[in-house]
DNA sequence: TCATTAAAGTTAT
DNA sequence: ATAACTTTAATGA
């Protein structure tokens, strides 16, 4: 949980809900808010001229979105769509402020939220860099396993439906499909019907 | 080798 | 029902 939520409340922050595939803010627009998602799932995604779709990265339960873009005078590069229905906090970016001016512990918890996305970035641009596609969806698959503790081999469920999969690393679905098959001859997988068990 | 296209089956809304 | 997802196969860069 980035901010607590009887901090949020006190400072007046409205609730919203969202339904699926409702965007909470778009590619272009100015921010203007910040927003902490009590319940649901969102990805940050771009659509290329095809209309293929990149997944930037996809949050959930506690984590904020688009809050980095509060600290600059910038549009949104990305889109924030809703994946499972939501409920999120939304604060005026000059509240948001003033209860960062007030309080260093909270500026400490918005850093280090920043850097764990960062972290992800860094980690994914390096995969993603790689050409070889197997490397590029195991690099995601032990990044998710990572919060887990559980490290033993096919521990982890993959969250992820193969499209998701596709559009996090930047493959293509059929791609995605036929290594993940590999890697079940390989035994680096399982699959449960359907599910990957990595 | 991987992306793209097409086609068909399966699951979710 | 209809859209979204999964899978297989053929073809082309």
């Amino acid at each position: 949980m980035v901010i607590k939520e009887e901090i949020l409340h006190s400072v007046g922050a409205s609730i919203k809900h969202y339904r699926t595939s409702e965007f909470i803010f778009q590619e272009g627009d100015l921010p203007n808010y910040y927003y902490q998602i009590i319940k649901g799932d969102v990805k940050l995604n771009n659509y290329n001229e095809d209309g293929k779709e990149f997944i930037q990265n996809i949050l959930s339960e506690g984590q904020s979105c688009g809050e980095s873009l509060l600290f600059i005078e910038k549009p949104y590069p990305m889109n924030a769509e809703v994946l499972k229905p939501c409920t999120i906090f939304k604060l005026h970016k000059d509240t948001f402020f003033q209860l960062l001016n007030s309080s260093s512990k909270l500026c400490l918890k918005i850093s280090n939220f920043l850097a764990q996305r960062l972290y992800y970035k860094f980690i994914m641009m390096q995969n993603i860099s790689n050409q070889n596609p197997a490397v590029r969806l195991t690099g995601l698959m032990d990044y998710l396993k990572s919060f887990q503790n559980d490290e033993r081999l096919y521990s982890f469920m993959i969250p992820l439906t193969r499209q998701q999969m596709a559009s996090l690393t930047g493959l293509c679905v059929e791609t995605t499909i036929r290594i993940i098959k590999v890697m079940e001859r390989n035994k680096v997988v399982r699959i449960k019907n359907r599910k990957i068990l990595y």
